[in-house]
DNA sequence: CCTCCTGATTGATAAATATCAATCATAGAA
DNA sequence: TTCTATGATTGATATTTATCAATCAGGAGG
């Protein structure tokens, strides 16, 4: 493990709360690795022998059955992913794999399971950080349940803007076939979707996506808190496909 | 509160290795009521003042956006709901609402906070029952984005059976039109897919399901521990759709 | 610079799913 | 019991979404 690591790793809301005899304890247990690009992490149902932290790069959580596959979260720096599962000692409920070259950090989920009985502080940053988790699956769902795929997309682009401080224009910070997939669609759909949104104020020219009439946008998403934020929440929970800023991640 | 609803409680994965002191204390600011059925308890939005714990009854948590609704869970005795918006003080992003005459108590979410800061035992209790909720989540969301909506249908009526008891034949435990909502389809839709399902192995008849073929089934649904379960950290949950039997979900 | 590869797009078509309207069935109320 | 309201079912149709096939576009590597 890099000496600059660990600062940044003490600065997670997972971990900044816990007695430091611990959390060096803990990353004492703990190794960094890189990673190149493409490389399955963990494959679903193996068992959850390690937390892991992304430092740099990003990581795809998805999930499969029956040859089929789809694209649950983006991880990006510096977050945690599969927390649940390792609190459970059960196996990954979902695959994970490398997007770009990544340097990630595995804490043995043992010994993190040891020190959140010992440590009250570090068991309600657990607390927190579950809860934050959960509720941002049940806004996923909802999303998923309550929308068509041509809203799922206004509100996603829409969101993402928000998210990099109300800019009209930002580029897409992942591959369209991911978002799609993430999305609950095919890329072909979505190809077609971003056309008839040009006439609904928005606008996608590969990569970028310029807001041409938020009003218009905004009364076809009709923004709702309680599916697509303000969700300050998840922002330390490593859920959900990342943000345009990797910065604002951090606070 | 009546004398014996406290054991009951007591019982409960989540209050049941806590420091008795701090579960009676907990007990003192809460209060039990009976409620109508179809009454409104939760709307969504509102400040989470309360966890609840349904003791006799039942509740359905439901969302809604731009005047749809869709069913998320049902919650049967004796199970809590909505614990992730009490720890985090924030606003509920499900309404619930009773499906029969139910009997609730309400546990004031700011004396919860304050417990399980100080308790380490509850802390841990809390901890395993939203890494279960969470983990539940992953699920549902991973069946409504892998499948379609027979394959949905039919690894519902599958593992209802397995929860029973791998029994031949059961009773649905919820309306139709409900189920359907659940499962995210019409109830039109759901009446035709059950109608296919009888070349499938398995038939419905009113409230009553009939497993004929259950290797057919089975190799129909290809049910996966990943997403099906057995699913033992979801007991505690009370999410997901009742299972036949209340009695089961107390272990 | 070109070539190749991968992802994106487009069009045509098929399949899945929803909607609308009309019964049908049934349980509870009067 | 009969009436009534609600949920379930069915058929016809529309809409949404996926699939298949054929380019198209752009970046990485030679």
């Amino acid at each position: 493990m890099r000496p600059d690591d660990l600062p940044e790793i003490r600065h997670l809301p997972l971990f900044q709360g816990m007695a430091l005899e611990n959390f060096e304890a803990l990353m004492e247990k703990s190794y960094a690795q890189n990673f190149p690009a493409g490389l399955e992490l963990i494959r679903q149902g193996d068992p959850a022998d390690f937390l892991h932290v992304v430092l740099e790069g990003s990581v795809e959580l998805y999930a499969s059955w029956a040859g089929r596959e789809c694209t649950m979260a983006v991880v990006r720096p510096v977050s945690t992913f599969i927390l649940a599962a390792c609190i459970k000692d059960a196996p990954y409920l979902m695959a994970a794999r490398t997007l770009g070259r990544s340097r990630l950090i595995l804490v043995p989920s043992a010994d993190l399971r040891q020190i959140f009985r010992r440590d009250p502080e570090f068991a309600v940053s657990v607390i927190d950080e579950l809860a934050a988790c959960y509720r941002t699956m049940v806004r996923n769902a909802k999303s998923l349940k309550l929308r068509n795929s041509r809203e799922r997309v206004a509100s996603y682009l829409l969101r993402q803007s928000r998210l990099a401080g109300d800019v009209a224009s930002y580029m897409l910070p992942v591959e369209k076939r991911l978002l799609a997939s993430y999305l609950g669609m095919t890329p072909e759909n979505l190809s077609r979707t971003l056309r008839t949104l040009e006439s609904a104020g928005v606008k996608v020219d590969g990569m970028r996506v310029i807001i041409t009439d938020r009003a218009k946008l905004n009364a076809l998403v009709q923004p709702d808190l309680l599916i697509d934020g303000p969700d300050p929440e998840a922002i330390s929970a490593g859920i959900g496909l990342p943000m345009i800023n990797a910065a604002s991640y951090r606070r």
